[in-house]
DNA sequence: CCGAAAGCATGACATCTGTCATGGCGGAGT
DNA sequence: ACTCCGCCATGACAGATGTCATGCTTTCGG
């Protein structure tokens, strides 16, 4: 009996997976959890073999809570599964101790398939997503430039980036046009759509 | 017996929501499709009582197929189901014939018991989404405005969208600025934001 | 210890953007 | 027929933005 932990913050696809992976005989869903912040203590009570963690949560990332995871509970692997295909997501995710990254485009049967395989210590990625990955490689930002771009994706001016960050406009100006040229955008909007679809946020 | 059709481009999510559907005893799942267009074809087909459409998909929005649908089938209704819940899309679904809006964020049972108030002829709709939905009201956008601002999305410069839409720099500059007035931002992308968290895109 | 690299800041400059005033054109409603 | 209203366009202008040169600190690895 493989004993799985869910974590998605919608609660509709949380009960979806957990009816979908419990008509599976040998699976079953012992916990179930809305944030990241719930994976660890969750997986400390019900020592799940698997942990399905979706990346988009409340409270924190579900890279990060792999991380956790995987530092708290070693024995517990855990797979990332995510609506976006993300080079760089895939990237994290693997260093964050993941065993298997899964897309929301695969099939049922997949899921199922990547459950057991980690279960018995392979690791499941997709190899479209691996390649892509691996051609896109690591963020070119630095951590500031990454700053920088997170805060200006909703939109506001220079200055409000500034007073949000506690830099000068002068400097936030400069890592912008750093970001920009290094994602190979002409705009302040380009660069964080290209760092968005990239993962590097 | 209620028969249902599911429509989701993410096979995954599908496949799970069937799996729980399924284990109803008074539902069961008689088609599922992955693209827009594929909605009436196989709704002609297989007569469903219930159809579960998401909003994203490829080839056709889940709205237009929801106005398709109940134009062709009266008497299959209609549930819009969304991941984001935007007051637009709600009056939009509304206005294209749909039974029922359900935000995925919902529990299962809200589900399932929307499939069968719908399928008994009520309607089903988010309470709070409701409310937001009257105040946020219609779009205060033209529909030059609104082109001007999805094409903004990736954001381009004023040139490229000039050239994207065959307009003169200044007549986007137009647009884009009354926009930004309606919408209360600040800047373009600020008010790319609004609207498309509005739904009024 | 010292150089390389990153973060931070300033100042200057060309360009882009947002705003405003103005005007012509076509359709909808009175 | 006349008048709004939206769409398109032009021109002008202040302010925001992106780029560049320069310099100072801190941290890291050789």
């Amino acid at each position: 009996m493989i004993k799985v932990l869910l974590a998605d913050d919608q609660a509709l696809v949380r009960g979806a997976f957990a009816a979908m992976l419990g008509l599976e005989a040998d699976i079953e869903v012992v916990a179930e959890v809305s944030a990241g912040d719930e994976v660890v203590p969750a997986a400390r009570r019900t020592k799940p073999d698997v942990a399905l963690l979706d990346v988009q949560m409340p409270g924190k990332d579900g890279l990060s809570a792999a991380a956790e995871l995987s530092q708290a509970l070693p024995s517990c692997r855990v797979i990332v599964c995510t609506t976006f295909g993300r080079p760089g997501y895939l990237a994290r995710a693997m260093a964050a101790g993941a065993a298997g990254f899964v897309v929301k485009d695969a099939t049922p049967e997949q899921l199922v398939d990547a459950v057991r395989r980690v279960h018995s210590g392979l690791r499941v990625v997709d190899p479209a997503l691996a390649a892509e990955s691996l051609a896109t490689g690591q963020s070119p930002l630095t951590d500031r430039e990454r700053d920088v771009l997170a805060v200006a994706r909703d939109g506001g001016t220079v200055a409000d980036l500034a007073k949000a960050l506690h830099l000068s406009e002068g400097t936030v100006r400069n890592h912008l046009s750093a970001a920009i040229g290094k994602t190979g955008a002409r705009t302040r909007a380009e660069a964080v759509k290209v760092a968005e679809d990239s993962g590097w946020l």
